[in-house]
DNA sequence: TGTTGTAATGTTATATTATCACAAATACGA
DNA sequence: TCGTATTTGTGATAATATAACATTACAACA
């Protein structure tokens, strides 16, 4: 896992915990894990999470109210304008699903309707293989 | 616009007043303009919302933590496995898009992994034609 | 080196969104 | 009419997110 550069102490920190952990994890949930690296507020993470999915390294899960670290290195496309997600209602596993491929596709579905895309997200909910 | 039967009192407060804005409120939103129908707390403006997502006759638009009613009559398909949004970040405006065609082909995506969709959410954000 | 501007941080308070727990009222079939 | 399930009402509280503002870090550069 290659890990970006320039990032600032606090989004170290963020960012470090969620690879670390590798999975979906709540505001409230990173706050708790990062006290003993000095962040202590609720508005530090929030900052952190904002910068890091502006960068595409970290994505919010809507549904949930979580937020992940991109499992993709999205070179080819490093500012992905489609994530998507399957999310087990079982177990709570999250895997990222790769959308290159449809994407296009899927602006295509809202362009009938004259709306301009600039980010889709889809979310899948069911049961994962493990389950 | 078909209203369907067999709704409770607050189920039919909250519906109707979705359908008479045509647009996405929050819940807190909703409870100030059906105060004067009677309900006065969060929970059973909640628990209405619920009762009226389960039936399909709202949908939770996940990004911006806000309801709406249903746009589509979904007869060839009551339980719709697949929704889709349109939200225009200038305006507000929210349309529905009818993802009948592309449900399957969805579907498929995940499928590759081995995951049971239960349920897909597709939120687009970008700019409307009026924008 | 000192200065200046920008980005990042820290802190407190508060806003917004959502649920819990439990009691009371109502609907409705057997 | 009895029993049961559903719906409603109410108050408290949990969970999620932002605002406002003071301070600090640090790179660019005269």
């Amino acid at each position: 896992m290659v890990i970006s550069s320039d990032l600032s102490k606090n989004e170290t920190s963020i960012y470090y915990e969620l690879v670390r952990q590798g999975c979906a994890l709540t505001a409230y949930e990173l706050l708790e894990t990062v006290r003993s690296l000095g962040i202590r507020s609720p508005t530090q993470v929030y900052r952190a999470l904002g910068r890091l999915e502006r960068r595409y390294l970290v994505h919010r899960i809507e549904s949930i109210n979580a937020f992940i670290a991109c499992a993709h290195s999205h070179e080819s496309n490093p500012h992905p304008s489609t994530v998507g997600f399957a999310i087990c209602e079982k177990c709570g596993s999250i895997a990222e699903i790769d959308m290159s491929n449809v994407s296009k596709r899927l602006g295509g579905l809202a362009g009938k309707t004259d709306f301009k895309v600039k980010y889709s997200l889809l979310e899948f909910r069911g049961k994962c293989r493990d389950c």
